[in-house]
DNA sequence: TTGTCTTTGCAACATTGTTGCACGCCCATT
DNA sequence: AATGGGCGTGCAACAATGTTGCAAAGACAA
């Protein structure tokens, strides 16, 4: 197995599992977010609940962030390197209604917003829908 | 019944059964925008699909919108009288983690972002997480 | 080897959202 | 007033997603 894989695993302090190191690797390699019912056709012979409990895991972890894009299930994308989840470190999300892929606009930070007098921000979810490049045409 | 919610009513093309009126009575007096079991407590004996389809009515004749919070449920809340539900109209929500409520913050329009090339816009979600000014205290 | 803790697999379940179908109601036309 | 069509409603069942309990299997240290 790819060894950046369990570099990544252990930096972050979870003991690298065949599971998951399969999981980090098909969510490193696809590009777009996925949803748990994605990561369950890509390994047609994984359980639901191991799945699930490893992508919980790693975003506990913060190796891992999701997304509710809006289509009724999330999405799970990983972060950057240097990503602690804070929200200086949020990006927006694009939905191709097309496509129906879920990608990570790393390189648009959500806009701050003024909130009304004594409102407190933890976190924003900001997710663009419409059409990606490739759809687009 | 209140005049001015059958008005509404039939501004939109909407028949004002009883039904309608009563939800729409409750969205509007509420603030915060409901969720449908939410609706399912307030009316006690309604049946879930005929709040379903109401609010399905409502939301295609553009009198409410929805809001995906992120809490797993959908919200919705009247539109304002001038809202088409364009992009341009959209306006950022708050979902406070403690009073569990979703605000329409309707003077915040959605920040516009510059999406990659390629990438076109057709709707946005925007909704901040965190404590409300009640709940700040 | 033994014991402990973690991970996995199976099953069952909760919640939300959704649809099919039949009944009742309103209304217009006859 | 009677008839018929269309709409709204209520009941039931269902699908999809997410979640948990529990026992077996595995990893690891003493």
């Amino acid at each position: 197995m790819d060894k950046s894989i369990d570099d990544k695993l252990e930096s972050k302090e979870i003991r690298p599992t065949a599971m998951r190191q399969l999981v980090l690797k098909v969510l490193m390699d696809k590009g777009t977010a996925m949803s748990l019912s994605k990561l369950e056709e890509e390994f047609a012979h994984a359980d639901k609940s191991t799945l699930y409990r490893t992508l919980k895991t790693f975003e506990d972890k913060k190796i891992i962030h999701s997304v509710d894009d809006g289509t009724g299930s999330i999405k799970y994308a990983v972060c950057q390197d240097t990503c602690e989840c804070n929200p200086s470190d949020l990006h927006v999300h694009f939905y191709c209604t097309k496509c129906e892929n879920t990608f990570c606009l790393t390189d648009i930070p959500v806009p701050t917003v003024n909130l009304p007098f004594g409102f407190s921000l933890e976190r924003v979810n900001m997710v663009v829908r419409g059409l990606c490049a490739n759809c687009k045409k």
